[in-house]
RNA sequence: GGGGGAAUUCCCGAGCGGCCAAAGGGGGCAGACUGUAAAUCUGUUGUCACUGACUUCGGUGGUCCGAAUCCACCUUCCCCCA
């Protein structure tokens, strides 16, 4: 159940009650692709960062080590002890980041495992079927995320179909919740909202997703190669259309700069890849922009990440200590900047609804929107 | 004391007369990264007045139109026999 708090023009504030637990909205997900934070973050960790929910992938799972298998080690919750909210991505974007591997009919999409080239086969069942194994707090309905450009063609012919796959997701989520041995019966479901680039197909699929009553919309395959401000116009596009009563979910973005951007325009959960990912890299996001923690001027610096950040990090660490772990590829120096730009992330989401809560967002946005998307002067 | 082998650009290492400023790796420097096939990938790494010129392959001197590559001597290191 989604309560909407507040609202400061388009961006809202709100609470998604779930059987495990509230989460405080706008969010950000940590992503643990399989059921683990890269760079050897632990979910100890997580509470730290004051992480509130985590996202694993349903393809990756069933790859390795099979939904089988944390089925019967009682679920992802207890299997990797995290007993607060797990949102399982449908393996839908697999679709798109394995295209080399793939073949799509109007069944499903036969794969080739990316670890040992096995044929497998995914269709809306069959992932409603991993999810429920994993028994994720929400499943995300089987899509397609379709390649930018795409054809308006393919796109319409995609849109339509990714609409059969999510009746059909539901259909099938509703009879797994109900058979006995399942264990979370409440698992809920969003849907996906798809139409590449164009205005009239989004919005045919927006409004014909939201007729099916799901517990959430997500809006997806955006930011998969076009122009920031097409993203931008995409969701004012869509926006309207989406349910208000439900949480709107901006699947894999995005930079500090595209979740502030995207809040503005209404969208309530986020998830992205980039701030464990460059992370690992040596990028770190900070208040005053981008650090790319490689370069040289940091050799000799002895300032944290950034002077205005509690993380673990930045309490007790310097540029030049963390940049030496880096460069000597001491997992420590992956694992404090995987911890520093969790902890900004979630802590950006925090600000952000302390903006909405004391009806300052929008001078907070103005304040910040271009500062987090530069490169650090310092 | 006798015999054999080796010295290459920051490091390791290829090269055996012209197509060599010199393969490949490492290291360095910089960039990318958006529902994670990513601890990955890309560019760059002698100097400059940079679509060209100059200096460089242990040292010195030769041979040759032309030498990192051939010859002589020197220096240093390694191996074998005494």
């Amino acid at each position: 159940m989604f309560e909407l708090l507040k609202k400061e023009g388009n961006a809202r504030r709100g609470r998604f009650h779930t059987v495990h637990g509230v989460i405080e909205t706008p969010v950000f997900m940590n992503v643990g692709t399989s059921a683990a934070i890269k760079g050897g973050v632990s979910t100890e960790d997580l509470e730290g960062l004051h992480c509130q929910v985590e996202l694993s992938n349903t393809y990756h799972l069933h790859i390795r080590p099979g939904d089988d298998l944390i089925y019967r080690m009682g679920g992802l919750h207890r299997f990797f002890n995290w007993d607060k909210p797990i949102l399982t991505d449908s393996g839908g974007f697999q679709v798109f980041s394995l295209a080399s591997l793939r073949k799509i009919t109007e069944e499903g999409v036969h794969f080739s495992s990316h670890m040992d080239g096995k044929r497998i086969f995914m269709g809306p069942e069959e992932s409603m079927r991993i999810q429920s194994h994993l028994a994720s707090t929400i499943a995300m309905a089987f899509d397609e995320c379709v390649e930018n450009p795409a054809t308006y063609e393919y796109a319409k012919k995609s849109h339509e179909r990714t609409i059969r796959w999510l009746q059909r997701s539901k259909a099938e989520l509703a009879r797994l919740n109900s058979l006995p041995d399942t264990i979370n019966p409440h698992q809920m479901l969003f849907g996906i909202n798809q139409g590449a680039t164009f205005e009239d197909l989004r919005v045919e699929n927006m409004c014909r997703i939201a007729e099916e009553d799901l517990d959430g919309y997500a809006i997806g395959g955006l930011a998969v190669g076009e122009e920031a401000e097409v993203m931008y116009h995409i969701i004012e596009t869509v926006e309207p259309h989406m349910p208000v009563n439900k949480p709107r979910y901006l699947m894999g973005v995005g930079t500090p700069q595209n979740i502030l951007e995207a809040v503005h325009r209404g969208v309530d959960f986020f998830d992205c890849v980039m701030p464990s990912r460059n992370a690992r890299h040596g990028t770190l996001f900070t208040w005053h922009g981008k650090v790319n923690l490689n370069n040289e001027k940091y050799f000799a610096d002895p300032r944290p990440i950034d002077e205005a950040c509690g993380c673990p990090a930045c309490r007790r660490y310097s540029r030049s200590y963390i940049r030496h772990l880096l460069k000597a590829r001491e997992a420590l120096g992956m694992r404090l900047c995987v911890l520093h730009n969790l902890y900004f992330y979630n802590d950006l989401m925090q600000k952000i609804r302390d903006a909405l809560d004391a009806g300052c967002f929008e001078g907070f946005y103005r304040a910040n929107v271009d500062k987090l998307a530069a490169r650090s002067q310092d």
